[in-house]
DNA sequence: AAGTCAAAGGTCAAAGAAAGTCAAAGTCAA
DNA sequence: TTGACTTTGACTTTCTTTGACCTTTGACTT
Protein backbone atom coordinates (compact mmCIF):
# COMPACT_ATOMS: atom_id res chain seq x y z
CA UNK A 1 0.00 0.00 0.00
CA UNK A 2 1.12 3.50 -0.61
CA UNK A 3 1.92 6.23 1.80
CA UNK A 4 -0.87 8.39 0.43
CA UNK A 5 -3.38 5.65 1.07
CA UNK A 6 -2.18 5.30 4.64
CA UNK A 7 -2.57 8.98 5.25
CA UNK A 8 -5.98 9.02 3.66
CA UNK A 9 -7.11 6.08 5.76
CA UNK A 10 -5.83 7.77 8.89
CA UNK A 11 -7.67 10.97 8.10
CA UNK A 12 -10.81 9.01 7.36
CA UNK A 13 -10.61 7.36 10.74
CA UNK A 14 -10.26 10.68 12.42
CA UNK A 15 -13.33 11.85 10.54
CA UNK A 16 -15.40 8.82 11.49
CA UNK A 17 -16.05 9.98 14.97
CA UNK A 18 -17.43 13.42 14.55
CA UNK A 19 -17.44 14.16 10.87
CA UNK A 20 -14.74 16.70 11.33
CA UNK A 21 -11.09 16.72 12.23
CA UNK A 22 -8.40 19.25 12.76
CA UNK A 23 -4.74 18.48 12.29
CA UNK A 24 -1.37 20.13 12.52
CA UNK A 25 0.29 19.52 9.19
CA UNK A 26 3.87 19.41 10.40
CA UNK A 27 3.12 17.31 13.41
CA UNK A 28 1.18 14.75 11.43
CA UNK A 29 3.91 14.60 8.80
CA UNK A 30 6.39 14.05 11.58
CA UNK A 31 4.55 11.14 13.15
CA UNK A 32 3.99 9.62 9.73
CA UNK A 33 7.57 10.11 8.73
CA UNK A 34 6.78 11.95 5.56
CA UNK A 35 7.35 15.38 4.15
CA UNK A 36 4.65 17.93 5.08
CA UNK A 37 3.57 18.67 1.56
CA UNK A 38 2.56 15.05 1.24
CA UNK A 39 -0.38 15.88 3.45
CA UNK A 40 -1.42 18.54 0.98
CA UNK A 41 -1.19 16.06 -1.83
CA UNK A 42 -3.44 13.61 -0.08
CA UNK A 43 -5.95 16.27 0.77
CA UNK A 44 -6.04 17.71 -2.68
CA UNK A 45 -6.37 14.34 -4.31
CA UNK A 46 -8.84 12.69 -1.95
CA UNK A 47 -10.59 15.25 0.19
CA UNK A 48 -11.96 17.55 -2.43
CA UNK A 49 -15.45 19.01 -2.61
CA UNK A 50 -16.20 16.28 -5.12
CA UNK A 51 -15.51 13.77 -2.44
CA UNK A 52 -17.83 15.68 -0.19
CA UNK A 53 -15.39 17.49 2.03
CA UNK A 54 -14.62 21.05 2.80
CA UNK A 55 -11.18 21.98 3.90
CA UNK A 56 -10.19 25.05 5.84
CA UNK A 57 -6.78 26.01 7.08
CA UNK A 58 -4.76 28.67 8.67
CA UNK A 59 -1.07 29.43 8.51
CA UNK A 60 1.23 30.89 11.07
CA UNK A 61 1.59 30.09 14.75
CA UNK A 62 -1.24 27.92 15.94
CA UNK A 63 -2.00 27.03 12.34
CA UNK A 64 -4.14 24.02 11.40
CA UNK A 65 -5.94 22.15 8.66
CA UNK A 66 -9.54 21.31 9.29
CA UNK A 67 -11.46 18.79 7.24
CA UNK A 68 -15.22 18.53 7.42
CA UNK A 69 -17.50 16.06 5.77
CA UNK A 70 -20.52 17.63 4.18
CA UNK A 71 -23.60 16.14 2.70
CA UNK A 72 -25.92 17.98 0.44
CA UNK A 73 -29.62 17.47 0.77
CA UNK A 74 -30.78 14.55 -1.26
CA UNK A 75 -33.05 16.05 -3.92
CA UNK A 76 -30.67 18.72 -5.08
CA UNK A 77 -27.52 16.68 -4.73
CA UNK A 78 -27.99 14.99 -8.08
CA UNK A 79 -28.78 18.12 -10.02
CA UNK A 80 -25.98 19.86 -8.28
CA UNK A 81 -23.64 17.19 -9.52
CA UNK A 82 -25.04 17.29 -13.03
CA UNK A 83 -24.50 21.00 -13.16
CA UNK A 84 -20.95 20.72 -12.00
CA UNK A 85 -19.88 18.18 -14.54
CA UNK A 86 -18.60 20.06 -17.51
CA UNK A 87 -18.14 18.81 -21.02
CA UNK A 88 -15.56 16.29 -19.96
CA UNK A 89 -14.64 14.39 -16.86
CA UNK A 90 -11.97 11.85 -16.04
CA UNK A 91 -12.76 8.60 -14.32
CA UNK A 92 -11.41 9.46 -10.93
CA UNK A 93 -13.48 12.63 -10.65
CA UNK A 94 -16.46 10.73 -11.89
CA UNK A 95 -15.89 8.07 -9.30
CA UNK A 96 -15.59 10.69 -6.61
CA UNK A 97 -18.91 12.19 -7.57
CA UNK A 98 -20.59 8.82 -7.49
CA UNK A 99 -19.18 7.90 -4.11
CA UNK A 100 -20.17 11.25 -2.80
CA UNK A 101 -23.73 10.82 -4.00
CA UNK A 102 -23.93 7.44 -2.32
CA UNK A 103 -22.61 9.00 0.81
CA UNK A 104 -25.20 11.72 0.70
CA UNK A 105 -27.87 9.09 0.27
CA UNK A 106 -28.79 10.57 -3.09
CA UNK A 107 -28.37 7.36 -5.05
CA UNK A 108 -28.41 3.75 -3.94
CA UNK A 109 -25.37 1.51 -4.14
CA UNK A 110 -26.80 -0.61 -6.89
CA UNK A 111 -27.21 2.40 -9.15
CA UNK A 112 -23.78 3.56 -8.09
CA UNK A 113 -22.19 0.31 -9.19
CA UNK A 114 -23.90 0.48 -12.53
CA UNK A 115 -22.69 4.03 -12.98
CA UNK A 116 -19.17 3.10 -12.01
CA UNK A 117 -19.21 0.26 -14.48
CA UNK A 118 -20.58 2.42 -17.26
CA UNK A 119 -18.06 5.19 -16.80
CA UNK A 120 -14.93 3.13 -16.18
CA UNK A 121 -12.01 3.56 -18.54
CA UNK A 122 -12.41 -0.08 -19.25
CA UNK A 123 -15.89 0.47 -20.62
CA UNK A 124 -15.32 3.61 -22.61
CA UNK A 125 -12.36 2.16 -24.33
CA UNK A 126 -10.27 2.63 -27.39
CA UNK A 127 -10.65 6.37 -27.59
CA UNK A 128 -8.09 9.12 -27.11
CA UNK A 129 -8.31 10.49 -23.58
CA UNK A 130 -10.01 13.82 -24.32
CA UNK A 131 -12.73 12.17 -26.38
CA UNK A 132 -13.13 9.49 -23.77
CA UNK A 133 -13.69 12.12 -21.12
CA UNK A 134 -16.34 13.81 -23.21
CA UNK A 135 -18.23 10.60 -23.72
CA UNK A 136 -17.93 9.80 -20.05
CA UNK A 137 -19.35 13.15 -19.04
CA UNK A 138 -22.27 12.75 -21.35
CA UNK A 139 -23.04 9.18 -20.32
CA UNK A 140 -22.76 10.07 -16.67
CA UNK A 141 -25.04 13.07 -16.92
CA UNK A 142 -27.69 11.13 -18.77
CA UNK A 143 -27.69 8.46 -16.13
CA UNK A 144 -27.97 10.95 -13.34
CA UNK A 145 -30.82 12.75 -14.98
CA UNK A 146 -32.69 9.54 -15.58
CA UNK A 147 -32.05 8.41 -12.03
CA UNK A 148 -33.43 11.64 -10.74
CA UNK A 149 -36.68 11.09 -12.55
CA UNK A 150 -37.13 7.53 -11.39
CA UNK B 1 2.06 -25.09 -22.80
CA UNK B 2 2.30 -21.41 -23.52
CA UNK B 3 3.35 -18.68 -21.24
CA UNK B 4 -0.04 -17.05 -21.51
CA UNK B 5 -1.72 -20.23 -20.39
CA UNK B 6 0.58 -20.44 -17.41
CA UNK B 7 -0.22 -16.90 -16.41
CA UNK B 8 -3.91 -17.48 -16.89
CA UNK B 9 -3.77 -20.63 -14.80
CA UNK B 10 -1.90 -18.82 -12.07
CA UNK B 11 -4.43 -16.00 -12.00
CA UNK B 12 -7.23 -18.53 -11.90
CA UNK B 13 -5.68 -20.18 -8.91
CA UNK B 14 -5.44 -16.88 -7.14
CA UNK B 15 -9.10 -16.32 -7.88
CA UNK B 16 -10.15 -19.71 -6.53
CA UNK B 17 -10.03 -18.71 -2.92
CA UNK B 18 -12.09 -15.58 -2.75
CA UNK B 19 -13.26 -14.88 -6.25
CA UNK B 20 -11.10 -11.83 -6.35
CA UNK B 21 -7.41 -11.09 -6.56
CA UNK B 22 -5.21 -8.09 -6.65
CA UNK B 23 -1.81 -8.20 -8.25
CA UNK B 24 1.14 -5.94 -8.91
CA UNK B 25 1.79 -6.20 -12.59
CA UNK B 26 5.53 -5.68 -12.47
CA UNK B 27 6.05 -7.99 -9.57
CA UNK B 28 4.07 -10.79 -11.13
CA UNK B 29 5.87 -10.36 -14.42
CA UNK B 30 9.12 -10.55 -12.52
CA UNK B 31 8.33 -13.79 -10.74
CA UNK B 32 7.06 -15.26 -13.97
CA UNK B 33 10.03 -14.07 -15.91
CA UNK B 34 8.04 -12.33 -18.54
CA UNK B 35 7.59 -8.82 -19.76
CA UNK B 36 4.91 -6.81 -17.88
CA UNK B 37 2.71 -6.16 -20.85
CA UNK B 38 2.26 -9.89 -21.19
CA UNK B 39 0.02 -9.69 -18.18
CA UNK B 40 -2.15 -7.20 -19.99
CA UNK B 41 -2.37 -9.49 -22.95
CA UNK B 42 -3.53 -12.38 -20.84
CA UNK B 43 -6.07 -10.26 -19.07
CA UNK B 44 -7.46 -8.74 -22.20
CA UNK B 45 -7.70 -12.06 -23.94
CA UNK B 46 -8.97 -14.28 -21.15
CA UNK B 47 -10.42 -12.19 -18.35
CA UNK B 48 -13.04 -10.34 -20.28
CA UNK B 49 -16.66 -9.64 -19.37
CA UNK B 50 -17.61 -12.48 -21.68
CA UNK B 51 -15.59 -14.76 -19.49
CA UNK B 52 -17.26 -13.37 -16.41
CA UNK B 53 -14.63 -11.06 -15.01
CA UNK B 54 -14.46 -7.49 -13.90
CA UNK B 55 -11.05 -5.84 -14.07
CA UNK B 56 -10.03 -2.66 -12.29
CA UNK B 57 -6.63 -1.08 -12.03
CA UNK B 58 -4.66 1.89 -10.94
CA UNK B 59 -1.34 3.30 -12.13
CA UNK B 60 1.40 5.06 -10.25
CA UNK B 61 2.94 4.28 -6.90
CA UNK B 62 0.93 1.67 -5.06
CA UNK B 63 -0.71 0.70 -8.35
CA UNK B 64 -2.47 -2.62 -8.87
CA UNK B 65 -4.66 -4.72 -11.09
CA UNK B 66 -7.71 -6.25 -9.50
CA UNK B 67 -9.67 -9.06 -11.07
CA UNK B 68 -13.06 -10.16 -9.81
CA UNK B 69 -14.89 -13.23 -10.95
CA UNK B 70 -18.61 -13.01 -11.50
CA UNK B 71 -21.02 -15.90 -11.59
CA UNK B 72 -18.84 -18.82 -12.41
CA UNK B 73 -21.71 -21.05 -11.42
CA UNK B 74 -25.09 -19.74 -12.49
CA UNK B 75 -25.54 -19.46 -16.21
CA UNK B 76 -27.94 -16.56 -16.29
CA UNK B 77 -29.91 -14.77 -18.91
CA UNK B 78 -27.56 -11.90 -18.31
CA UNK B 79 -24.41 -13.82 -19.15
CA UNK B 80 -26.14 -15.22 -22.13
CA UNK B 81 -26.78 -11.71 -23.34
CA UNK B 82 -23.23 -10.60 -22.63
CA UNK B 83 -21.93 -13.41 -24.76
CA UNK B 84 -24.18 -12.55 -27.64
CA UNK B 85 -23.43 -8.89 -27.88
CA UNK B 86 -20.18 -9.00 -29.77
CA UNK B 87 -17.82 -6.12 -30.45
CA UNK B 88 -20.42 -3.63 -31.52
CA UNK B 89 -24.11 -3.06 -31.18
CA UNK B 90 -26.53 -0.40 -32.34
CA UNK B 91 -28.96 1.26 -30.01
CA UNK B 92 -32.07 -0.52 -31.15
CA UNK B 93 -30.56 -3.95 -30.64
CA UNK B 94 -29.27 -2.83 -27.32
CA UNK B 95 -32.69 -1.64 -26.38
CA UNK B 96 -34.31 -4.91 -27.34
CA UNK B 97 -31.83 -6.80 -25.23
CA UNK B 98 -32.64 -4.62 -22.28
CA UNK B 99 -36.38 -4.95 -22.74
CA UNK B 100 -36.00 -8.70 -23.04
CA UNK B 101 -34.05 -8.91 -19.84
CA UNK B 102 -36.66 -6.89 -18.01
CA UNK B 103 -39.33 -9.12 -19.45
CA UNK B 104 -37.50 -12.20 -18.34
CA UNK B 105 -37.19 -10.73 -14.88
CA UNK B 106 -33.41 -10.78 -15.15
CA UNK B 107 -32.98 -7.10 -14.37
CA UNK B 108 -35.20 -4.60 -12.63
CA UNK B 109 -36.69 -1.58 -14.34
CA UNK B 110 -34.52 0.87 -12.50
CA UNK B 111 -31.37 -0.78 -13.77
CA UNK B 112 -32.94 -1.03 -17.19
CA UNK B 113 -33.54 2.70 -17.30
CA UNK B 114 -29.97 3.41 -16.34
CA UNK B 115 -28.76 1.09 -19.06
CA UNK B 116 -31.01 2.67 -21.62
CA UNK B 117 -29.76 6.09 -20.64
CA UNK B 118 -26.12 5.06 -20.76
CA UNK B 119 -26.33 3.39 -24.14
CA UNK B 120 -28.50 5.91 -25.91
CA UNK B 121 -27.12 7.61 -28.99
CA UNK B 122 -27.60 10.79 -27.13
CA UNK B 123 -25.18 9.73 -24.43
CA UNK B 124 -22.50 8.18 -26.56
CA UNK B 125 -22.30 11.12 -28.82
CA UNK B 126 -20.00 12.80 -31.23
CA UNK B 127 -18.44 9.64 -32.54
CA UNK B 128 -18.59 8.04 -35.96
CA UNK B 129 -21.24 5.29 -35.93
CA UNK B 130 -18.96 2.24 -35.93
CA UNK B 131 -16.94 3.57 -33.02
CA UNK B 132 -20.08 4.54 -31.21
CA UNK B 133 -21.37 1.02 -31.52
CA UNK B 134 -18.16 -0.39 -30.13
CA UNK B 135 -18.26 1.86 -27.12
CA UNK B 136 -21.90 1.03 -26.61
CA UNK B 137 -21.20 -2.68 -26.68
CA UNK B 138 -18.44 -2.32 -24.17
CA UNK B 139 -20.39 -0.08 -21.81
CA UNK B 140 -23.41 -2.33 -22.02
CA UNK B 141 -21.44 -5.46 -21.27
CA UNK B 142 -19.74 -3.92 -18.29
CA UNK B 143 -23.04 -2.81 -16.86
CA UNK B 144 -24.59 -6.20 -17.36
CA UNK B 145 -21.76 -8.03 -15.75
CA UNK B 146 -21.69 -5.74 -12.79
CA UNK B 147 -25.41 -6.13 -12.41
CA UNK B 148 -24.94 -9.86 -12.44
CA UNK B 149 -22.52 -9.59 -9.56
CA UNK B 150 -24.82 -7.47 -7.46
C1' DA C 1 0.64 51.70 15.50
C1' DA C 2 4.15 49.90 12.87
C1' DG C 3 7.83 46.78 12.27
C1' DT C 4 10.10 42.29 12.94
C1' DC C 5 10.33 37.49 12.89
C1' DA C 6 9.59 32.77 13.74
C1' DA C 7 6.03 29.42 13.03
C1' DA C 8 2.82 27.50 10.37
C1' DG C 9 0.77 26.10 6.03
C1' DG C 10 0.88 26.49 0.43
C1' DT C 11 2.77 25.77 -4.33
C1' DC C 12 5.06 23.81 -7.87
C1' DA C 13 7.95 21.22 -10.59
C1' DA C 14 11.11 17.39 -10.96
C1' DA C 15 11.97 12.63 -10.12
C1' DG C 16 10.08 8.07 -9.22
C1' DA C 17 6.79 4.21 -9.57
C1' DA C 18 3.28 1.66 -11.72
C1' DA C 19 0.21 0.35 -15.25
C1' DG C 20 -1.45 0.97 -20.38
C1' DT C 21 -0.82 0.99 -25.51
C1' DC C 22 0.65 -0.40 -29.77
C1' DA C 23 2.86 -2.37 -33.38
C1' DA C 24 6.47 -5.40 -34.92
C1' DA C 25 8.15 -9.93 -34.79
C1' DG C 26 7.57 -14.83 -33.64
C1' DT C 27 4.83 -19.43 -33.53
C1' DC C 28 1.97 -22.83 -34.87
C1' DA C 29 -1.81 -25.35 -36.52
C1' DA C 30 -5.02 -25.94 -40.37
C1' DT D 1 1.51 -20.21 -46.09
C1' DT D 2 -1.84 -17.85 -44.14
C1' DG D 3 -4.19 -16.30 -40.33
C1' DA D 4 -4.90 -16.35 -35.46
C1' DC D 5 -2.69 -16.24 -31.30
C1' DT D 6 1.73 -14.89 -28.52
C1' DT D 7 5.69 -12.55 -27.14
C1' DT D 8 8.47 -8.36 -26.70
C1' DG D 9 9.83 -3.91 -25.89
C1' DA D 10 9.74 1.05 -26.78
C1' DC D 11 6.94 4.69 -25.59
C1' DT D 12 2.86 6.92 -22.98
C1' DT D 13 -0.08 8.15 -19.20
C1' DT D 14 -1.27 8.41 -14.51
C1' DC D 15 -0.39 8.70 -9.73
C1' DT D 16 3.05 9.46 -5.86
C1' DT D 17 6.95 11.31 -3.37
C1' DT D 18 10.21 14.85 -2.30
C1' DG D 19 12.19 19.18 -1.64
C1' DA D 20 13.12 23.97 -2.54
C1' DC D 21 10.95 28.17 -2.21
C1' DC D 22 6.62 31.26 -1.16
C1' DT D 23 2.90 33.38 1.74
C1' DT D 24 0.24 34.19 5.83
C1' DT D 25 -0.42 34.78 10.73
C1' DG D 26 0.22 36.43 15.25
C1' DA D 27 3.11 37.49 19.13
C1' DC D 28 6.49 40.57 20.54
C1' DT D 29 9.08 44.81 20.11
C1' DT D 30 9.68 49.71 19.66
Amino acid sequence: MSLSNDIARMLMEMLEESGTTEIQRNELAQTLGCVPSQINYVISSRFTPEHGFIVESRRGGGGYIKITRVSLDRPSAIMHTVNHIGEEIDYSSCRSHILNLVNAGAIDTKAAKLMLAATADNSIRGLPAPIKDRVRASVFKQMLIVYNSL
